[in-house]
RNA sequence: UGGGGCGUCGACAAGCGGUAAGUCACAUGGUUUUGGUCCAUGUAUUCGAGGGUUCGAAUCCUUCCGCCCCAGCCA
């Protein structure tokens, strides 16, 4: 690889906001600064919604020689909580990205953001409320009429000052006041409409204690943070298009640094569900085990099921940044997977659903150690043994009594390769009084050992397999997606709640070496796709597997017609 | 129907006046000790619709249509 094939390499795919910075650059626009900051409240998991912009945020900063900062919009206390901060930084970091010298927080913050609300009430900008939240709103108005003035908008400034100093001392109790804004009650922008900018909450705050009892409004807060820090481009989502304007306004009131604000339009994934509210509503009524139940698209429930940093990465890479509404086919991720994995996963045996043979002319009690490559993509990677014997086990769909001729395994008189070992014969099928399938009598050839023979006899099927006497009992878990439908964007979402969204198989038969499996190291179960050990609920002797994507299976889809 | 956005292949998405990139999905062939990978080929006479400007328009103008967001003391 040349250099300029390196720089390619390093250097993301264009996106308008990238395209914003290079601009900004080149014109020395923040003296060629990059400052960027990623702002979650800590209120629930991130999501792979939030790994698109922990990825254009933190990828930008570095691509720029910038910097990325890890805030927390800690503003309203009711909702937040600490563990809700330690998964985050948690999730980011796993995604690879440092989290730098210090931790933003909102919160460190209050007191400067105090000051500026003094600053607005002495300059005739803000006031002292008095209605009812419900009074409030009727005073907005609607999308299509203008709002009309409280009564209480023109107190004096002294007054103002007075009342917010006790609101601020805890002389009120929860929403007796509020402080709004003085600019526009016919704004055809609503936000414009005199927005609350602090609430009374005596709430304790995770990080400021009981030290406050009014709260800034996200409204007030965020657009000062950023300008605080110095942020030089705040990327955020598409909704927050309308409150551009509110934020400007107060930067200029306040005469402060402004951070130019740039929108893009979140991601949406098909069969899955992207907001905060209802992944909470899915852990809160057990349609999922938490959190990180591996169905879920939280960074940490892609992350037991066994994706990669890299996969998440490439996925973003791949689709891109815009602002049309999209939603993202769920197969893209799932080949960014099987594309990573497919390089450095090493390949192992595993029968899911077991089927007996006995290969009656092998000697009764010969074990031979065969020798088996860990991953032809992966020259690398070397190769491991494995112990065949008389009695194995394959996986039963390999297996058809008056298969079709397209079937390439196994069927009576018809002859298959065992991967790395013998071509095998089938000569007698054993069933049981309910006329199941429960054993196959084969023969081997021994001039095939490794699976060759030179005298030009052609296999088409190759099947996996692993020995009984030596076998690993397994749990493996197949997951499918959540729900049944893509695209959920009207009427309940629980309703297309996919009821198979994972199989467990309890018998499942896995090759010895898989003994010292770890989690977060996937594997290639031989022709059926990626697993991980379960990174919470395996136990040594009692292996559990996840399945984190299938292999792409064109057998399947042919069988189907 | 107040304001703010957005409409390019089934799904993403480049393109920004010079005659429709790429990726996924799909299909067909080839290679293959994984029906995996890999390789090759195919897939929008057309850019939401109409009208206009221009030698030339997805790109400019205009009218219309459709979709998303905003009326929390949430973020």
């Amino acid at each position: 690889m040349n250099n300029n094939n390196q720089e390619e390499q390093n250097l993301s795919k264009a996106n308008f906001v990238r395209n914003i910075i290079i601009d900004d650059v080149k014109n020395n626009k923040h003296n060629g600064k990059v400052v960027l900051r990623f702002p979650p409240e800590p209120n629930g998991y991130l999501h792979i919604g939030h790994a698109k912009s922990i990825c254009l945020n933190f990828g930008l900063a570095k691509e720029f020689h910038g910097s990325c900062n890890l805030r927390f919009d800690d503003t309203n206390p009711t909702k937040e909580e600490e563990e809700y901060i330690e998964s985050i930084k948690n999730d980011v970091q796993w995604l690879g990205f440092g989290l730098g010298e210090k931790i933003f927080y909102t919160s460190d913050y209050f007191e400067q953001l105090y000051s500026f609300a003094l600053q607005l009430v002495k300059a005739g900008k803000a006031y002292v409320e008095d209605l009812t939240a419900e009074e409030i709103r009727e005073y907005r108005g609607t999308l299509k009429e203008p709002g009309k003035e409280s009564p209480y908008r023109n107190r004096s400034i002294e007054e103002n000052i007075d009342l917010l100093e006790k609101m601020k001392n805890g002389d009120f109790e929860d929403g007796k006041h509020v402080l709004r804004a003085k600019i526009d009650m016919a704004s055809p922008n609503i936000n414009l409409r005199d927005p609350v900018l602090y609430r009374i909450q005596k709430a304790h705050h995770h990080r400021t204690g009981d030290r406050w009892s009014i709260y800034p409004m996200y409204d007030f807060a965020h657009g000062q943070s950023d300008s605080i820090e110095g942020i030089t481009h705040s990327v955020c989502t598409l909704e927050f298009e309308d409150h551009r304007p509110l934020y400007d306004w107060f930067i200029e009131q306040l005469g402060i640094h402004h951070p130019q604000q740039i929108e893009f339009a979140r991601l949406n994934l098909s069969y899955t569900v992207m907001s905060k509210r209802k992944l909470l509503q899915l852990v809160e009524e057990k349609y999922v085990e938490g959190w990180d139940d591996p169905r879920m698209p939280t960074i940490s429930g892609l992350r037991r099921r066994g994706f990669t940093p890299a996969s998440i990465k490439d996925f973003m890479e791949r689709i891109g940044v815009a602002k049309a509404d999209s939603s993202v086919d769920v197969a893209l991720l799932e080949h960014c997977l099987r594309e990573d994995l497919n390089k450095n996963a090493p390949r192992v045996m595993a029968v899911l659903r077991p089927l007996r043979v006995v290969i009656t002319n092998y000697p009764e009690n010969q074990v031979e150690e065969l020798e088996a490559e860990n991953n032809p993509e992966d020259e690398t990677a070397g190769t491991r043994t494995m112990p065949f014997s008389k009695v194995i086990y394959i996986e039963q769909d390999d297996f058809m009594e008056d298969a079709p001729k397209k079937f390439f395994r196994l069927s009576q008189g018809r002859e298959v390769r065992l991967k790395h070992a013998y071509y095998v014969t089938c000569n007698e099928v054993i069933k049981n009084e309910n006329g199941d399938i429960i054993e196959l009598q084969c023969s081997y050839d021994p001039a095939t050992k490794g699976g060759w023979s030179d005298d030009g006899r052609k296999v088409k099927g190759t099947l996996h397999w692993v020995s009984e006497q030596h076998a690993l009992k397994a749990t493996v878990r197949l997951y499918d997606r959540l729900f049944t439908k893509a695209n959920m964007n009207k009427g309940d979402f629980k309703e297309f709640i996919n009821p198979d969204s994972v199989e467990v198989l309890e018998n499942c038969l896995l090759e010895p070496s898989l003994s010292t499996a770890k989690a977060e190291i996937n594997y290639q179960f031989l022709r059926q796709g990626y697993f991980c050990v379960d990174s919470k609920d395996s136990k040594e002797g009692a292996l559990i597997f996840n399945r984190s994507v299938s292999l792409k299976d064109s057998w399947a889809n042919q069988a189907k017609k």
